[in-house]
DNA sequence: CTGGATATTATGTATGCACATATTATAATT
DNA sequence: AATTATAATATGTGCATACATAATATCCAG
């Protein structure tokens, strides 16, 4: 078994700073001192701390040298999956269903989100989301037509908003807010569930570089859970 | 300017990507091709495709090549603060307040969550955290005291539960669960707020190794929201 | 004592080279 | 034709070296 390799030289670091062998802020040995610990190149050591320092577990500074990092954040991360594999994922059948779907003036707020001049359309579209004929989310989304023009030529009855979207601009940027909001007779009726209910609610704007692209908000069913680890 | 650092090499192709110049998927030029487009040494290009790689923006495979990512995969990355530095970053002081703290024998259901034996207590406590003197969340925390007996001893007045713990086991790993929840009438009046409205809720498990340390749930006052982006 | 030039130091980066390894393509064998 | 060796190939990794760069320490002049 190699023991030389960046990889296991960062794995020990790791369980060593892990195991408090240095306490949080502490100076950790220079590369030099390391390299020759475990018999390696400066170049190994430092490969094996750049990722440290990448993963947020060190710190490092030019002559400064390289600490435990103080305030280790914790980050969790999770993805942004398409509805449709979000579903099936759970081994149900999806389904979508466009509820409308139409030409309107926006409203200020969606305006100022997609950067839209005042007296141009956009699209509007409400979705409901289905998991083996059950509904999973409702989503109502606005899209920028100036941005993907052609997305009125698509064929969204098979494919939906969101799956074309990220085939067609798959590296676009965004922000999301998640909230939890009571359901309104409009989103109750959506979900087939109550008004007042506690609602799971994902709100997401899409660009790509200066084109602002879609802007929507997802009403996850009661119950919904997002997971993640940290 | 110098142009061949392995930084600029990866913005140079992480722009070319985005600008669609290789197809989804599509193969993009070996590292001896790309080393000699730039002028630069193979093992720069390696280093520069290795971190896209780990973007997540390529894959890469042995003889295979370097291709672009087939679906480009949206990670949500956002940092699980402390309270106390969630409060004062929105310029609000913080203060918590503690509503009760006993030993209790635990549910079966955190008992299960925190391995712990069916004849041993746990440590049970209710915290307010405030911003401005109005609550800002509500937390209902078990802790594990064959994992962490010293907190016994930690003046919870001063520090919260949970500063005290992520400074005495700070590489503890977790899962996190969000969801919105209607509030009951101790979430409510703890919140000072009404029975009803949708609450904003993390619910978070903790271990370090083998030791479950705590588990928590967070009930965010109305309106909260969480941000991240893509 | 203070400000500023200078040396020192730890990390950052590029390179050439050698070899490892996984995977595919091709040839040889049954 | 199917199976199995073998070669070819692109990436993965380690090393020695050289130089770059940022931050600190030191020293010297005023």
């Amino acid at each position: 078994m190699r023991v030389n390799s960046h990889h296991d030289i960062r794995q020990s670091i790791r369980t060593r700073i892990e195991s408090g062998e240095w306490q949080l802020g502490a100076l950790i040995p220079g590369e030099m001192a390391l390299a020759d610990e475990y018999g390696c190149a400066r170049t190994t050591i430092n490969r094996a701390l750049q990722t440290l320092a990448s993963d947020g577990l060190v710190v490092r500074k030019r002559k400064g040298g390289t600490r435990v990092c103080e305030m280790p954040v914790r980050q969790a991360k999770f993805e942004i999956p398409i509805l449709r594999e979000q579903v099936e994922a759970t081994g149900c059948t999806y389904r979508h269903q466009i509820m409308s779907q139409k030409l309107k003036t926006p409203t200020t707020s969606v305006r100022t989100r997609l950067r839209i001049p005042e007296d141009i359309k956009a699209l509007f579209m409400e979705t409901i989301h289905l998991a083996d004929g059950r509904p999973f989310a409702y989503e109502q989304r606005w899209v920028n037509l100036q941005a993907v023009p052609d997305i009125l030529d698509a064929p969204l009855d098979k494919l939906s908003a969101n799956e074309w979207l990220v085939k067609t601009v798959p590296f676009s940027s965004g922000d999301v807010v998640f909230t939890a909001e009571n359901a309104d007779s409009t989103v109750a009726d959506a979900l087939q569930s109550n008004v007042g209910n506690a609602i799971f609610v994902v709100d997401r704007t899409t660009w790509m570089g200066e084109d602002f692209i879609t802007t929507m908000k997802l009403f996850y069913r009661d119950g919904y859970q997002l997971y993640s680890s940290l």
